[in-house]
DNA sequence: TGTACATCAGTGAACGCGCGTTCACTGATGTAC
DNA sequence: TGTACATCAGTGAACGCGCGTTCACTGATGTAC
């Protein structure tokens, strides 16, 4: 019963502080620091013990998210396929969009959170978060394709996973269901593999 | 003199508010009924007279934001090669391209407006605009490749390019200048281009 | 051409709201002796 | 094993802010006669 009253102190309030922000956002929530701790039960100061100020609770939103969506892009990789077993590239690319397109779905205000405002470049760790990811999508364009231009290719191809994903979020394509989404990715992406053969050949 | 002190009527306010909307978004301060009002030089009610609330203001500001993005996207259409002269796919892509995302790294805070929230699909008119620009979209993909999966090339483009914008726009690609952002658009197509390339040829 | 009056486009005070942040505080914890 | 005390992690009242929106209002305009 003394552990079932609440306690003076929490435990852990940071991680149930981020576990909050993320739960408020995903319930789409206006996003705030008051909000966030009357989520978590505490009261509207209890975060900066924490967090310096709203921003850095922001990042460290950011930062998980990053992490998670990271986490999703290499279970994609991993696959369905055997890893022993070379996959063709088209199928490895449209893997990876399907996830990205899933995640920013699957948890919108994270994404937005994580990619829609200009991020403060002195925040160090939060810019890392999202170079690590860069990087990751480098290296896997890089293996599919030992050639030269592996940094344009991957910028592009990022870039129409990132689309798609804004243009959903936002509802500029519709409908939404998942398996939509997906046969969408699949579809674009597949256009993009034929695009040289229609040029030259009609 | 008598029209050169404040007159009680304004003439147009509602254009001027429209204006000052833009220009305040332009300026990158945060965006608000009364910010825009003080702005125009008028009280902080003065705007319902004109619209209905803080949405339609919202929304008439992306309105106005799609049809300069037709408008941006029409011109480097008709671009500096002849019209008449039916320009490389690429090459048009490519200009398409460069201008959508100028559009947005010139205008970031509009380009955010009109598609960084989960626009009300209920209003009509600010649907149809986007909808508008996604047909010129598609026309022009399929003027340029007359085949069947035309749908699914002009998302998959229309993503490239929506993508490079956001990425630009939330500082996860650099440099920034413009010139720099065209070569790296101009790049991205062309891996695009060479896909299939690689896949077969290495 | 002049006047009465309806209509329109602004004003300015006021409301309640939630926000981020500060401050002095207090209850709980853990460590030195 | 006890006790004193520093440290830590919370509380709760309070601040000033800008916001969206309402309300009763007033100054300007234009139209009917």
């Amino acid at each position: 019963m003394s552990t079932s009253v609440k306690p003076y102190h929490h435990g852990d309030l940071r991680a149930a502080l981020l576990a909050a922000a993320i739960e408020s956002l995903e319930a789409g929530e206006p996003f705030s620091l008051r909000a966030v701790a009357r989520r978590a039960g505490v009261s509207p100061t209890a975060p900066y013990r924490h967090f310096a100020d709203r921003e850095a609770l922001d990042s460290a939103v950011a930062i998980e998210g990053f992490r998670d969506l990271r986490a999703d892009l290499e279970a994609a990789l991993a696959g369905p396929t055997e890893p022993a077993a070379a996959a063709a590239p088209e199928e490895v690319i449209t893997a990876l969009g399907v996830a990205y397109v899933a995640f920013a779905l699957r948890r919108p205000a994270v994404f937005r959170l994580m990619f829609g405002n200009e991020c403060d470049q002195e925040d160090s760790e939060r810019v890392h978060a999202s170079e690590h990811l860069h990087q990751m999508l480098n290296q896997s364009i890089a293996s599919l394709f030992p050639g030269a231009n592996n940094s344009n290719l991957s910028i592009a191809l990022w870039s129409v996973a990132h689309g798609l994903a804004f243009l959903h979020l936002d509802g500029k394509l519709r409908p939404q269901t998942s398996d939509d989404v997906a046969a969408r990715v699949k579809s674009a992406v597949g256009a993009l593999f034929a695009l040289n053969n229609n040029t030259s050949g009609g």
